[in-house]
DNA sequence: CTAGGGTTAG
């Protein structure tokens, strides 16, 4: 097939370069022209002599000489392929000289996050218009191409074109994704230059900008000057003091907001920033007293339970919400799934991951990582992998949430593998992840390794320690016995050791039967936590060991003396056709069912005649 | 073109 000299060429390049594999198929497919130009852009780089060629190989979209028509396939391509085909049409139309058309193409490129095509057909035209280039700015931005987007600014101010109401928001978006202060107050004082001082949706834009850098005096400012206010400047105004903690200022513009002008988002905001500062019941005084309710209010409410650890109402709310005849949608399902996991009901966890997928619901990183924290968090390792394998997408949190999994499964060489993983991946770990990977360290005994990932963290990867990882590190140096490191490694800390360090040292004291530094600890932590009597009991215990009876009354004393309350013990929950028991050790709270405890009895004289762990089947037989 | 809700550790 002859598509004409200079194209033939064209082609014949392309074709070494990307395709050759492509050159054996067969080339009297039109659609097969495509393939040669992948991109927009090699189109758009064709030397314009060759346009006319392309009446020959371009087909005609049936019926698309109409404008609207071919705006109507912008909105309905589902494929970059697609829109490149549209793309090569309307060169071949010179449609791709049409500014409202090129918007339209502008805002399609964005939905395929092909910000090149959009900007390479800016460059292409001669005389763009304010819309166009505002298109592609927005384009620019909700790609994540602030850099970008103001270089297309200054290109249009060059081009002698003044920026209009709908350019300032992006372009101070721009800004705020880039994190330059001083360039958004340039931009600041163009809005003023360009008269734009009191429009709303500007402004707006500002308030919002300002608050991404703390300023929260200057997002006031901002609002303060204003002439007229919507219900957005207003709500964005009260979020930005909600967000920053100061309910006094958000809930006096609040009441001072003329009434009918308060949005669901209004309130919305206000119940959040309640949550957050954990004043729950001024959230649930406002989520009940609210006029109505939508879809957000709700998903807010439950997710500030679940933030000030109310897992509990956190999930009846949702209940009630679907009782409503409300729909969830992703985002409070991530909620949902996740006060499951700290409530460990496996059984509405599954439920609930059962609904995303009948009803088709995006498998993105915020329920990613919440189902795979989720079924790590009820014993389900394996589910919890299943989940993590099949994620389209990955992110941070899901890294972190199967090597937290993994570890705290005591999987210590699997998770750390999954940790070089992520790093092949090119995922950056934080502070987080390196907790989760010096507890695997921990689990497996693995000292070494345990500190080269604590260089590795500051070394590699610029995380400054944190007062947990040093935590970790001396638990992991104490729980193999290795005191004297673990002391040295906390004279040596630039941070104020604290009650957990000091108790995992008792706590390695108590292996090695070392009273005299455990004594040390147990003075430190006497200080740091003196109402946690734990410790005190850890030590008391220790003494008794080494038959240390009087010292032992003098701490009992003087537990009484300052009157250290017992530690309440740790429980654990289980889930049983929808009814939530509690558990802990030798409590005696199901006297209803005395043959939990015959059966406890049974497995403890099981336990001791054989001193061995119980395998699951014998378990099974057991019963 | 502007506002409100999401995931991991402790």
């Amino acid at each position: 097939m002859n598509f004409g000299g200079g194209l033939n060429r064209f082609i014949a390049t392309s074709c070494r370069h990307h395709f050759s594999h492509h050159l054996r198929s067969d080339f009297s497919s039109l659609h097969f022209l495509y393939c040669y130009f992948t991109t927009a852009t090699d189109l758009i780089r064709l030397p314009t002599a060759h346009l006319s060629e392309l009446e020959d190989i371009v087909p005609n979209l049936p019926g698309a000489f109409e404008k609207g028509i071919i705006i109507e396939k912008f909105k309905t391509c589902s494929n970059l392929r697609q829109l490149e085909s549209i793309y090569a049409f309307m060169v071949k139309n010179s449609y791709n000289q049409d500014c409202f058309m090129i918007n339209q193409f502008a805002s399609a490129c964005s939905t395929f996050s092909q910000t090149d095509y959009a900007i390479q057909a800016l460059t292409q035209m001669n005389d763009p218009n304010i819309f166009v280039y505002n298109a592609v700015i927005r384009a620019c931005v909700s790609c994540f191409a602030p850099i970008q987007s103001l270089q297309i600014y200054l290109r249009m101010l060059r081009a002698q074109i003044s920026p209009s109401s709908y350019t300032f928001p992006s372009i101070i978006k721009s800004c705020a994704l880039i994190s330059q202060l001083r360039i958004g107050e340039a931009i600041n004082a163009q809005i003023w230059k360009f008269g734009f001082k009191s429009h709303v949706f500007v402004q707006t834009s500002l308030i919002d900008f300002y608050s991404s850098f703390s300023k929260i005096f200057e997002s006031r400012q901002v609002f303060d000057e204003m002439i007229k206010r919507d219900a957005f400047v207003w709500t964005s105004m009260i979020s930005v003091h909600a967000k920053s903690g100061n309910m006094v200022s958000a809930h006096k513009l609040f009441d001072e907001m003329p009434e009918p002008e308060r949005t669901f988002a209004t309130w919305n905001s206000l119940i959040d920033g309640y949550a957050r500062i954990k004043d729950i019941k001024s959230a649930e005084f406002l989520f009940n007293n609210m006029p109505s309710k939508d879809l957000i209010s709700w998903t807010t409410m439950i997710n500030s339970y679940s933030q000030n650890k109310l897992y509990q109402e956190s999930l009846s709310t949702f209940n009630q919400m679907t009782k409503q005849g409300i729909t969830p949608d992703e985002i409070t399902m991530a909620t949902v799934i996740s006060a499951c996991a700290h409530l460990g009901t496996l059984d509405i966890g599954k439920k609930i991951h059962l609904y995303i997928a009948k009803n088709r619901f995006n498998l993105d990183v915020y329920i990613g990582s919440a189902l795979i924290d989720m079924y790590a968090k009820c014993g389900n390792l394996d589910q919890s992998l299943l989940v993590f394998y099949k994620l389209p997408e990955k992110n941070l949190f899901c890294w972190n949430s199967i090597i937290e999994g993994l570890a705290s499964h005591g999987y210590a060489k699997e998770s750390l593998k999954m940790f070089t993983q992520m790093k092949k991946e090119y995922i950056k770990p934080n502070g987080i992840t390196f907790i989760s990977v010096l507890t695997a360290c921990t689990h497996g005994g693995l000292v070494k390794e345990g500190r080269m990932y604590f260089q590795s963290m500051i070394q590699d990867f610029l995380i400054p320690r944190g007062i947990e990882h040093y935590g970790c590190m001396v638990d992991l140096l104490c729980k193999a016995g290795m005191l004297e490191d673990a002391m040295e490694l906390i004279k040596g800390m630039e941070l104020e050791p604290n009650g957990v360090i000091w108790g995992a040292v008792l706590n390695g004291c108590r292996i090695q039967k070392n009273l005299d530094l455990g004594r040390v600890a147990v003075e430190k932590l006497m200080v740091l936590e003196p109402d946690n009597s734990g410790y005190y009991s850890l030590f008391v215990k220790m003494l008794a060991e080494e038959n240390r009876w009087s010292e032992v009354a003098r701490i009992r004393s003087s537990m009484k003396e300052f009157r250290v309350e017992k530690k309440s013990p740790g429980s654990s929950w289980i889930e049983i056709e929808g009814k939530s028991h509690q558990f802990s050790a030798s409590d005696k709270y199901h006297e209803c069912s005395k043959e939990i405890y015959l059966l406890l009895d049974r497995l403890y004289g099981k336990q001791l005649l054989d001193a061995c762990v119980f395998e699951y089947d014998e378990y099974i037989s057991f019963l």
